[in-house]
DNA sequence: CGGATTTGACCAGCGC
DNA sequence: GCGCTGGTCAAATCCG
């Protein structure tokens, strides 16, 4: 849904998994972020801690996606297609749970966004709340995802 | 050719 | 003060 470009990887300690640092792409000045790591107690699941509010709009790009480049690469096809948002069209694409390799990374973190539609709300939330509330916002969020997949 | 990704280096905060 | 760790920067590289 936003424009997200990675600017940095880094091995954490206590983690055999690297986080790595992604920023939204979507407008020059936008302070989002947000942190993806794995859960080192199930290698499957991907942890994503967002940091900071964006300062804009979400992108009707997710719209336009789905109804140029989607189609174009979707023709008529699937006949329905998928009536809702391109990124339902996505995890449809995702498989159940790899767990291959490094490579199937995105595919994961397709997985945890299903997450992001369930709990969507909650988790602007959260990422709006880490500004007002310095202490235990992040490791909620990280509960958040514990939460979900225990 | 422009934007995204990779990756090593640099910097700041914290604990000892 | 020093070393460790996490976060960011920036150059090189890749890809569409």
């Amino acid at each position: 849904m936003w424009a997200w470009r990675k600017y940095g990887q880094k091995p954490i300690k206590g983690s055999p998994y690297p986080r790595g640092y992604y920023r939204c792409s979507s407008l020059k000045g936008c302070p989002a972020r947000k942190q993806v790591e794995r859960n080192p107690a199930d290698p499957g699941l991907l942890m994503i801690t967002y940091t900071a509010e964006h300062n804009h709009a979400v992108p009707t790009h997710r719209n336009s996606l789905a109804g140029s480049t989607r189609v174009q690469k979707l023709p008529s096809t699937n006949g329905g297609l998928s009536p809702n948002t391109p990124l339902e069209d996505e995890i449809l694409h995702s498989p159940n749970r790899p767990c291959k390799s490094e490579e199937e990374a995105e595919s994961e973190e397709l997985l945890v966004e299903d997450m992001e539609v369930l709990g969507e709300d909650d988790l602007l939330f959260l990422g709006g709340e880490v500004e007002g509330q310095p202490s235990g916002s992040t490791s909620s969020v990280s509960a958040f995802f514990n939460d979900i997949t225990l």
